[in-house]
RNA sequence: GCGGGUGUAGCUCAGGUGGUUAGAGCGCCUGGUUGUGGCCCAGGAGGUCGUGGGUUCAAGUCCCAUCACUCGCCCCA
């Protein structure tokens, strides 16, 4: 009952049938990009821990507590981090590589695990498995769009219905820093009414006081100043061009003034896909717009944009939506041999059925013809190949049907192509 | 890091106020058919009652600690 050894909190087996689900979900996404015209991206799971200090920004939460750094064995030791998100070792890849000089516009993808050091919770695990999309080179609100209805074409090609894209704006760094001293003023004026945590929020990263969950924060901030009125024209711009490209799609959005993704490398545009049948972590998905963060790690200053989806609240979320198909390894063809020589036979056999790409097995456990035959039903075979030494002398084998009671008598030279002729 | 809930067979769960060999359903194995599955019938295997300590003549049941899982806060995917 309780193992010797068992997985590491916040980590999780996926055992094969719940592997087929998660199959059926990397196909639907693989099958978006091509659509949409992204190439996939293979990152390393590990990462200078320097990349995330700066890209991710030291003050976020991801940085200063969440992250899986340790020293490796170099000398002297280097601080390397297990990837907390993708992004980040994204843009270093496309600055490495100097993608920006062969092409104007970089569309990539990927889908992979990451690490943070979190208390697990329905939807939060400290292995965990994103999929997000980059689109490298583009100022214009136009990438905006497509990044967003790229996570519209996922959410509804999995069948989720239940869910609300909300949106908002970040401004540029100028306008946010004006924005954070007017908010910082207005919620001074508030002390007495916020919880503890935002007085300590106050300190670190005011905005995020506006997400709190709190219900006296959630008051106390109502009329706080809106973001808004701190843009200048392009900003603005901007963030109505977005919306006019998203009513033009017909796409559902709510504005929310109160939407601040947690990242610090986020500009202008953000925007999360939260999932109405989820538990408390209900963000399906989000991003946004980063314009600095290329040149913050070092490469020339580039704008891009992109999103992330936590793979495990989809497929929560599909799952709820009742979209998953069953599905099955069924079998096609299962080789019973009765007697020593019919059971190298057997084996030769389902060999030759799998060679011609037929989905076959055989016994290996020694086990009685009924006990088989419970195993072929078990494993939803279609057809039993039964022979015994007798038949096999007389070149012949038993095809069985198992969805009718139907048994016919098949020479063996002919066993292939009966089984071949009859599987669809 | 902080709170709440739960830990009995592979799985889902029963086991008022402590009392002798800890149960069910499903699953698994064997047989009923000396070479034929599903249904049915019969039998069987499988549990240090999460772990450690304590109270008691006696603990699955009460107390303490601890671990794991889970939900929420925080944060985010």
């Amino acid at each position: 009952m309780s193992p010797r050894y068992q997985s590491l909190k916040g980590f999780r087996d996926m055992l094969p049938e719940e592997s087929l689900r998660w199959q059926w979900l990397e196909g639907k996404v693989r099958e978006l990009m091509r659509r949409y015209g992204y190439g996939q991206l293979r990152l390393p799971l590990v990462e200078s821990t320097e990349l995330f200090a700066r890209g991710v920004g030291e003050g976020t939460d991801v940085v200063s507590k969440e992250m899986y750094s340790f020293l490796d064995k170099g000398d002297p030791p280097e601080s390397i981090t297990l990837r907390p998100e993708l992004t980040a070792g994204a843009a270093r890849a496309w600055v490495q590589h100097e993608i920006g000089k062969n092409q104007g516009l970089t569309k990539w993808y990927y889908v992979g695990p990451a690490f943070r050091y979190e208390q697990p919770q329905s939807g939060r695990y400290r292995q965990f498995t994103t999929f997000g999309v980059e689109l490298i080179g583009s100022p214009l609100p136009e990438a905006d769009a497509e990044v967003i209805l790229a996570g519209v074409d996922l959410i509804e090609s999995l069948g989720i219905r239940n869910y609300r894209l909300r949106l908002n704006t970040l401004g540029m760094p100028e306008e946010r820093t004006a924005y954070r001293a007017a908010l910082l003023e207005f919620l001074n004026t508030r002390r007495n009414q916020l919880s503890q945590e935002s007085l300590r929020r106050m300190e670190s990263n005011p905005l995020r006081v506006l997400d709190s969950k709190k219900e006296e924060d959630v008051a106390a901030t109502a009329d706080a100043p809106k973001i808004l009125d701190f843009l200048a024209h392009e900003s603005l711009a901007h963030f109505n061009r977005v919306q006019g490209l998203l009513d033009g799609a017909g796409v559902p959005y709510v504005v929310d003034h109160k939407l601040v993704r947690g990242l610090d490398y986020y500009t202008r545009t953000a925007f999360e896909f939260q999932g109405l049948d989820l538990g408390a972590q209900d963000a399906l998905g989000g991003g946004g717009r980063y314009d600095g963060l290329i040149e913050q790690i070092g490469g020339p200053a580039t704008p891009a944009v992109g999103f992330g989806f936590g793979m495990d609240r989809l497929m929560i979320a599909a799952q709820a939506a009742g979209a998953i198909p069953d599905q099955q390894a069924d079998l096609q063809v299962f080789v019973v041999g009765l007697g020593d020589a019919a059971r190298d036979w057997a084996m030769q056999t389902t060999r030759a059925f799998r060679q011609a790409g037929i989905a076959a097995d055989c016994d290996l456990l020694g086990r009685s013809m009924k006990a088989q035959m419970r195993e072929a039903n078990r494993r939803n075979a279609r057809y039993v190949v039964i022979a015994g030494d007798n038949e096999l002398a007389a070149g012949k084998a038993q095809v069985k049907d198992m969805q009718g009671h139907d048994q016919q008598e098949v020479e063996l030279t002919e066993l292939l192509n009966v089984v071949a002729a009859r599987k669809q």
